[in-house]
DNA sequence: TTCTTATGCATAAGAAAATTATGTATATAT
DNA sequence: ATATATACATAATTTTCTTATGCATAAGAA
C-alpha cells in the first residue's frame, strides 16, 4: 500500500492549498480528497496528517472548530489570516519547485 | 542558503537522470549541474549527495571510476545496466508524481 | 447478529532522508 | 597571506514520513 515516498515536504502546502479552496475541511475529508484528486496515487496517512494539522494550528496558520455529525466527532480546520498569507508564499514555492523538477526531469516540457 | 526543503525523496532519481544524460559525472559536478539547471533554486548538499551516491553504488545501480585531475581526486559515476533499467522506472514514477502535484496545486494546468 | 468496512480522531515507535557541522586536501584568485 | 573554489567524506541532529496501535461510532454484509 501507500508507496508514495515522493511527496515528502509538501504535505503542509497541500493541506493549506485544499483549505484555501474549500474554506474548511476535517482531517478524514482531506485524506479522501487527496486520494480522489490524485486518483489514488497519493495517500495521506493519519500518522502524517494529524501531527501536521496540529503543528499548523500551533503555528497560528489554522483555526479549529469541533462539530458532531451523526454522533461522530469532526474537527474542521480553516485558514487564519496569517494562514492565508502563508499559503500564498508556500504555494508559490511549491509551484516553483515543481517547475524546477520538470526542468530536471524533462527539459522539453518547459520550453513551451 | 539552501532552503529547498521540498525535493526530499527525489534526489536519487535526479542523480540517475543526470547520469543517463551525461554518461558519467562526479559528485561535485552533480551539485553544480543541479544548481545551474534550477537557477540556484535546488542546492544538493554534500551530506545528502555522497551518501546517496554510495547507496546507489551499493545497490548495483552505479559504477565508480576514480580519476586524478589537476592533482585532485574525482570519482566518476555512471549507470550500470541495472541502473539504466531502474532509471526508466524511477523517472516514470517521478513524472507521475509531478503530474499529481500539479493536479493538486494548480488543476488548470493539467487540463490541456 | 456478528463481522467487516467505513468514518473519525490520536499518538508512539521506528525508518528514511535530509541539514548542519565537521574534517581533510589541493588550486586559484585577491 | 587569505579567501574562495574544487573535491571527497562522515557524524550528529532534525525533519518528516510509515507503521502500528488505540479508541469509538455507523453502516453494510454474511
Amino acid at each position: 500500500m501507500g508507496n508514495s515516498k515522493l511527496y515528502k515536504g509538501s504535505l503542509n502546502t497541500i493541506i493549506l492549498k485544499l483549505l484555501e479552496e474549500k474554506g474548511k475541511m476535517y482531517g478524514y475529508e482531506i485524506t479522501q480528497k487527496v486520494k480522489e484528486l490524485t486518483k489514488g496515487e497519493l495517500k495521506i496517512t493519519e500518522g502524517a496528517l494529524y501531527p501536521a494539522l496540529h503543528k499548523l494550528e500551533a503555528e497560528g496558520l489554522l483555526d479549529v472548530e469541533v462539530a458532531k455529525v451523526d454522533n461522530r466527532l469532526r474537527k474542521y480546520y480553516k485558514l487564519t489570516e496569517a494562514g492565508e498569507k502563508e499559503t500564498v508564499n508556500r504555494l508559490a514555492e511549491l509551484e516553483e519547485f515543481i517547475r524546477s523538477m520538470q526542468n530536471l526531469v524533462n527539459p522539453k516540457w518547459s520550453i513551451e
